[in-house]
DNA sequence: TTGTATGCGTTATCAT
DNA sequence: ATGATAACGCATACAA
């Protein structure tokens, strides 16, 4: 009946008798309609597909509630998919999500390039969210240089002599962004800046603390990400060093539990709530206003020091 | 064409000829099968919702997780809805996920009470996770009031003769059960064992530690979860008390967080990501089997004694 | 083995 | 102001 769509949507005229009595026997039956044939008929399903690494991260699931907040605010679902980091994974979900009709996709901290989203993608609308485009695709980005320039400094100042750095992985354009900055501080006083790899986790930053020691401590350590420097602070307390007597750490990122432990750490921080709530916002332009200029939206590393330097 | 439809979905007879012709052509055109037309006529969405709390929570980021690799597995999408333990937010978007069809929801951690959770859903299927059902749903859980019991157990087998407890709030089910556990423990030894509330939260461990040193120290606390054993860790801390030298401290969950702190916290494990998992075998269980007999899957807390005690 | 018709629940267009 | 009809994309039942 026609007359229940457009008391149900306000559309067009309906006499108030009637409106009631829809409205009654809605109730009365527990009305709920379909958004299955809405979408259908519309072609807008109300849903975005959240594509993420891994949820139980701490950094993601922040950015992931942001992202949660922003699209049901605007009336959107989510539909959560754990890449892993796997370019595969990343694929598999997009095509699920295609065949959802997703309005749109919010990708966080995608391994697959630019190319290979634009080409699976065709032409559903999505940003970035942790990276930087390169192309010309919407996205919600830190400079992570400069981050990785003002924690170094942050060092540097405290009275550093010998910094050291543990990256993240080399396929992380964040990592190697961070290291970049490391780098140039480091240039800047023509000091010397070794580095060591690790993968972003915990335990990664323990293990680090080993190889560390076996070169000589340094007086002060940049760890790409909280994660690692937590590792590292575990570590070197089980090693009896002391943080930040023997030496400062800085971190990158702010995750809750920096400011839950002892030390406390100094850290860059990362707004990942506000960062995710921006790419539901910068997604909703797209789909709102058809494939119009894409929009970045930068957000400030920001020092945040604490008792760990 | 139905001769498609038979070569997507493997039924009926096809000539080997029409088959090649067809994969052909969506392989050129990149062509996806609508999952919303799909939906529409056979009634299944192949998506499934997740009604928690917070997904940014630790423990609730991994529950999140198990279940969404589950649901993966399955082929089941996974829509995700935060509800911030608010009993409004969790009708609502029940609303919201019966308009979209889903197949069934995971809830955790749910504050609704059962009838109404089963009055909205009407007849919808669905698991509770981290709570235990009175009525007649499948649900999977652990027995809180024995995580209580051994979590307080151990701090007097561990020598002390004054514990405390610091519970949930008083409409958390869970925090109920684990303080009726500290309750027995308590009284088998005819000991005193006073409590005071805390909400989950890190800040309410942190403050209870204050109110504590205010009544003066007991030798050993059960803190109702890990986030507020942080907290109180963290309070401790800046307060110069030091743990386990000055107190016990045990807590609840076993994030992984816990293992990354110093003193590493013993605490009473919960299965958080097996139990998303389990969460969404048994809701397809339900699916599947119709409206089969519901069933419940415990799981036994586990003490993981580390360095606090 | 293949094509045609019908219906899923909703909305938009057209008649009434 | 309201009802009838077509269409959305697919799968099923039926006819060929």
């Amino acid at each position: 009946m026609s007359t229940v769509s457009r008391v149900i949507n306000d559309t067009g005229y309906v006499s108030s008798d009637s409106r009631q009595r829809v409205m009654k026997v809605m109730e009365e039956l527990h009305f709920t309609p379909s958004n299955v044939a809405r979408g259908l008929v519309s072609g807008k399903t109300s849903s975005i597909g959240l594509l993420i690494p891994d949820v139980s991260n701490p950094f993601f699931s922040d950015v992931a509630r942001g992202i949660e907040d922003a699209a049901s605010t605007l009336g959107l679902s989510v539909i959560l998919c754990n890449s892993d980091w796997k370019i595969e994974r990343e694929q598999t979900y997009i095509d699920i999500l295609k065949g959802k009709w997703v309005e749109g996709i919010v990708v966080v901290g995608a391994r697959s390039s630019e190319q290979q989203l634009q080409s699976v993608l065709s032409g559903l609308p999505f940003v970035l969210v942790d990276q930087r485009s390169t192309q010309n695709v919407s996205c919600v980005w830190i400079d992570n240089e400069l981050g990785g320039y003002i924690a170094t400094k942050h060092l540097v100042e405290r009275g550093c002599k010998r910094v050291m750095h543990v990256r993240g992985p080399a396929n992380s354009p964040s990592a190697m962004g961070r290291h970049q900055g490391f780098l140039r501080a480091v240039a800047e006083r023509t000091m010397s800046g070794k580095f060591i790899s690790g993968n972003f986790r915990f335990e990664s930053g323990y293990a680090a603390m080993g190889k560390i020691l076996d070169d000589g401590l340094p007086d002060g350590i940049f760890a790409g990400n909280d994660m690692m420097a937590l590792g590292m602070i575990q570590a070197a307390q089980t090693m009896g060093i002391k943080i930040p007597q023997d030496f400062l750490l800085v971190g990158f990122d702010d995750i809750s539990f920096s400011s839950y432990i002892s030390p406390t750490l100094t850290t860059v921080r990362q707004p990942g709530y506000l960062m995710g709530k921006s790419g539901v916002e910068l997604l909703n332009q797209q789909i709102a206003y058809g494939h119009s200029k894409p929009q970045s939206r930068e957000y400030q590393p920001e020092l945040v020091v604490r008792n760990s330097t």
